[in-house]
RNA sequence: GGAGAGAUGGCCGAGUGGUCUAAGGCAGCGGUUUUGAAAACCGCCGACGGUGCAAGCUGUCCAGGGGUUCGAAUCCCUUUCUCUCCGCCA
């Protein structure tokens, strides 16, 4: 959420995000509601102003002043009784379309509409030559007996899978690697709820937009998070923060849930693209200050790099164009694994700088060493997300018969073993 | 799930219909004193909105929502959360 005295005085900055980012909702329409709203705050306001003096004139009014006094005081009571519902359903108007106002983009970010348009930044390791037909990860599952395809699919749907033996192994072997990377890094391991209310998804920017991509679960009005950053971001909802305490840095571990809503049809096939997945996800909340961001992002950013280059994927990093940032979100940066079975990289992080756009929603602040108030910025990114990271572990390191020798890294956490064969 | 007790500023805590502009304490900020610091003393000190060049004026907020009343932190209803006991349970 922007600033709505920000938005009045650079309408003109606002408009072209909202277009740059490809989102869908009506500045004009929030600038009229606005005047609306203030224009009924004003009429309202008096009225009460007017209401308050009578109830403090009454104690000390004579008796024969009072039924004159109480009167008026009924009168206006009436009119604010009519009043009140009809600044509330614009002040409701104006509340939902401030909703839905994106961030600013900051001036480095690519203008674009589709992932085409991200910009490289660099490429880290070379994509291996293989001297035989590489398989692709449902193959290697399979061949390897890390999955069962099937009998999920039955009693749980499309997207399901289930890791088994060693394949469930890798997936907590490579979780519990990333979180010792990131305790390492300074960062406070955090296993929080992964069913939140309604407010934390508005507060952390999912809702009202991304409302289609959560589990309901109705007779509790909860909802399942796709990420932990909701969670870890509510964590300091409504709390001023000390500046003193400032950067606090978490990494969440949780499952996610997503209903994958708009990708009918799309990766429907292995592991890319599934409803429930483990993911370990960086969440920072620090000053509201560019550069101590930008550092922060970078800081996160390396750490996922690094993860990377333990478990010995070849990747590129991009800066993602307008269109393919979400709502709150000012800079984004992509890191994409090399996927032989894809032949292409393809995204495993997402590392994102969210400004104030989710501390003024879920109302989180700092008191700043001066005694100001301000909003925090929140940054994040992910740390690792199984089982999408299985496919560039599985295809980079496989051999021509089909087993896969496990980078180094990777071998403390999977008791000793070197190389998945079939059993 | 059942019964009961609670929720007040950054924190603790008083406040059972008008004088609440929320006592008092802690923390914070400024000052006096001091070589410096501590202590003591004095003063300041909630958030958000509207309006205004500003000074100021004004509205809302005592967990959330609704109601009673000329007037609600206070009375009523309701939701959420916390605590105690019982039940169930990994």
């Amino acid at each position: 959420m922007l600033d709505i005295a920000f938005i009045r005085q650079n309408a003109d900055t606002v408009r072209a995000a909202i277009k740059n980012k490809r989102c869908d909702v009506d500045l004009d329409a929030l600038l009229d509601a606005d005047r609306a709203r203030r224009d009924g705050i004003v009429v309202v306001d008096a009225k009460r102003a007017r209401k308050n003096q009578i109830a403090s004139l009454i104690p000390k009014a004579t008796k024969e002043e009072r039924p004159t006094l109480i009167e008026e005081a009924k009168t206006i009571r009436t009119d604010i009784e009519k009043l009140e519902p009809e600044l509330a359903a614009v002040v409701k108007t104006f509340d939902d379309l401030m909703l839905r106002i994106p961030s600013i983009p900051r001036p480095e970010v690519p203008i674009g509409a589709v992932e085409a348009d991200n910009v490289e930044v660099r490429k880290v390791g070379t994509p291996r030559t293989f001297d035989f037909t590489p398989k692709d990860h449902v193959e290697l599952c399979t061949h390897l007996g890390l999955v069962n395809w099937e009998g999920p699919r039955k009693f749980a749907g499309g997207r399901s899978y289930a890791l088994i033996g060693m394949g469930a192994l890798l997936e907590l072997a490579v979780t519990r690697m990333a979180v010792d990377l990131l305790m390492a890094r300074g960062l406070t391991l955090v296993t929080p709820p992964v069913m939140v209310r309604e407010r934390a998804l508005t507060g952390t920017g999912f809702f009202p937009g991304g409302r289609e991509e959560a589990y309901a679960m109705e007779a509790d009005e909860l909802f399942l998070v796709g990420t932990s950053e909701v969670p870890l971001v509510s964590l300091h909802a409504d709390d001023i923060l000390e500046e003193s305490a400032l950067p606090i840095r978490y990494a969440g571990l949780s499952q996610c849930f997503r209903r994958e809503a708009g990708a009918s049809g799309k990766d429907t096939k292995g592991l890319y693209r599934v409803h429930q997945f483990t993911k370990v996800e960086q969440v920072i909340f620090g000053l509201p200050d560019e550069e101590a961001a930008e550092k922060e992002h970078y800081a996160l950013l390396a750490n996922a790099e690094s993860l990377l280059e333990k478990l010995e994927i070849p990747y590129r990093v991009a800066l993602a164009c307008t269109g393919e940032m979400g709502i709150g979100v000012t800079r984004k940066h992509e890191v994409e694994s090399w996927m032989p079975g894809r032949n292409a990289y393809s995204e495993t992080h997402s590392c994102s700088t969210m400004g104030e756009f989710q501390a003024r929603r879920s109302n989180i602040r700092v008191r700043k060493a001066d005694g100001s108030l301000g909003f925090v910025y929140t940054l994040n990114n992910t740390a690792v997300a199984s089982p999408r990271i299985l496919i560039p572990i599985l295809e980079n390191h496989q051999n021509a018969d089909g087993s896969v020798t496990l980078p180094k890294a990777l071998v403390p956490y999977m008791n000793g073993i070197e190389k998945l064969t079939p059993r």
